[in-house]
DNA sequence: CCATGTACCTGAAGGC
DNA sequence: TGCCTTCAGGTACATG
C-alpha cells in the first residue's frame, strides 16, 4: 500500500497528533511486527519529532527511535477515549500518558515498528527520498547511468532513490512518456531529467491529494486518500488511454503488475 | 550485475 | 453455496 504520499501524509497529521506525547508502553500482539533492537526503555520517553525517509516514518525520541514501514496494508490509526475504532488488525498499541494511543492495524501482518538506539544506521542503505532537496535533475540522471535494469525495476529498487512503489511509478512513466521495460541506463539526459520533473510532481499532487486509496490505504483519522481519482493507467487496464485512446496494457514486470499505454510509452 | 521465483500473510474477487 | 486460483500499495533472500 502505502508509497511516499501516503507516509508523507500520515507523517504530517502524527506530527501535529502526537509530537510531544510521552510513551507509557508499547504492546504488540502479533510479535512480529515490534521488533526490539534497544536495550533501553521506551516507557517514559518523549516524541521529540517524527520524519520520514522514503517510506520509513521516523519517531526521535527522547534517547532512541521508532521506525515504521508500514509495507503493504499497515496503518497507524490515532485513538482517544472519545473516537471509536474497529480493534480488528490491530498488530501493535503504543498507549500515551495522556491515555491516547497510536494503534499499528496490519491485515497482512507484513509492516514493521523498530525500537532501535540510531535511525542514520538503520536506515544507510535506503537511497536519498525522492522529495529531498539533494535529490536534483542531475543527482537522479547520474544515478540512471549507473544500472542496466529496467527502468521500473530500477524506480522501484529503494537504494537509488527512495520513496517509489508500484502505483506512482507506473503513473509516472506513463506521464514522462517511458516504456517501463526500457533500460535505466540508455534513457538520455534529456528524457531523464523530464522524468525527474514529472515523477516530483506527481508525488506532490499525491499529498496534495492525501494520498491514494485502492483498498486498504487510511490516514492517521481512519480516512481515505482521494488522489486514486486522478490515477492515469494504474488499474485501467483495457480502458482506453485518456490521451490517445490506445487500450492500456498489464504486463508483469520486475514482478510486478505493471500498466501503461503501448501507444504513448516508448 | 540482473532477472526471476519464493516467502512472508490475509482477504477479496473471479471462474467453474 | 462452495472450492480453487489469482491477485494485492513491499521487501528480503535464494537461485541461475
Amino acid at each position: 500500500m502505502p508509497e511516499l504520499p501516503e507516509v508523507e501524509t500520515v507523517a504530517g497529521e502524527l506530527r501535529s497528533l502526537i509530537t510531544g506525547k510521552v510513551i507509557d508502553d508499547v504492546r504488540p500482539f502479533w510479535d512480529k511486527s515490534f521488533q526490539n533492537k534497544s536495550q533501553r526503555p521506551l516507557t517514559g520517553q518523549r516524541i521529540e519529532s517524527i520524519g520520514r525517509k522514503g517510506k520509513y516514518l521516523i519517531f526521535r525520541l527522547s534517547n532512541t527511535f521508532l521506525i515504521i514501514h508500514l509495507r503493504m496494508t499497515g496503518q497507524l490509526i490515532y485513538q482517544t477515549n472519545t473516537n471509536n475504532m474497529s480493534e480488528n488488525h490491530v498488530r501493535a498499541k503504543i498507549y500515551f500518558d495522556d491515555g491516547s494511543s497510536l494503534n499499528f492495524k496490519d491485515m497482512r501482518k507484513f509492516g514493521r515498528i523498530y525500537h532501535v538506539d540510531h535511525d542514520e544506521s538503520f536506515l544507510e542503505k535506503v537511497g536519498c527520498d525522492a522529495l529531498d532537496p539533494k535529490m536534483d535533475v542531475s543527482t537522479f540522471t547520474k544515478l540512471l547511468t549507473l544500472s542496466r535494469m529496467s527502468i521500473k525495476a530500477f524506480l522501484l529498487s529503494q537504494k537509488y532513490i527512495s520513496g517509489l512503489g508500484n502505483i506512482y511509478v507506473d503513473e509516472s512513466l506513463f506521464r514522462a512518456g517511458i516504456h517501463p521495460a526500457v533500460s535505466a541506463a540508455e534513457i538520455s539526459a534529456q528524457s531523464a531529467g523530464e522524468l525527474f520533473l514529472v515523477l516530483q510532481q506527481v508525488l506532490r499532487s499525491a499529498v496534495k491529494n492525501m494520498g491514494t486509496t485502492i483498498s486498504d490505504y487510511r490516514d492517521a483519522f481512519g480516512n481515505s486518500g482521494n488522489n486514486q481519482r486522478f490515477l492515469k493507467v494504474y488499474g485501467r487496464q483495457g480502458l482506453p488511454c485518456n490521451v490517445c485512446g490506445t487500450p492500456v496494457k498489464k504486463i508483469k514486470l520486475a514482478g510486478r503488475g505493471t500498466h501503461f499505454c503501448p501507444m504513448c510509452q516508448t
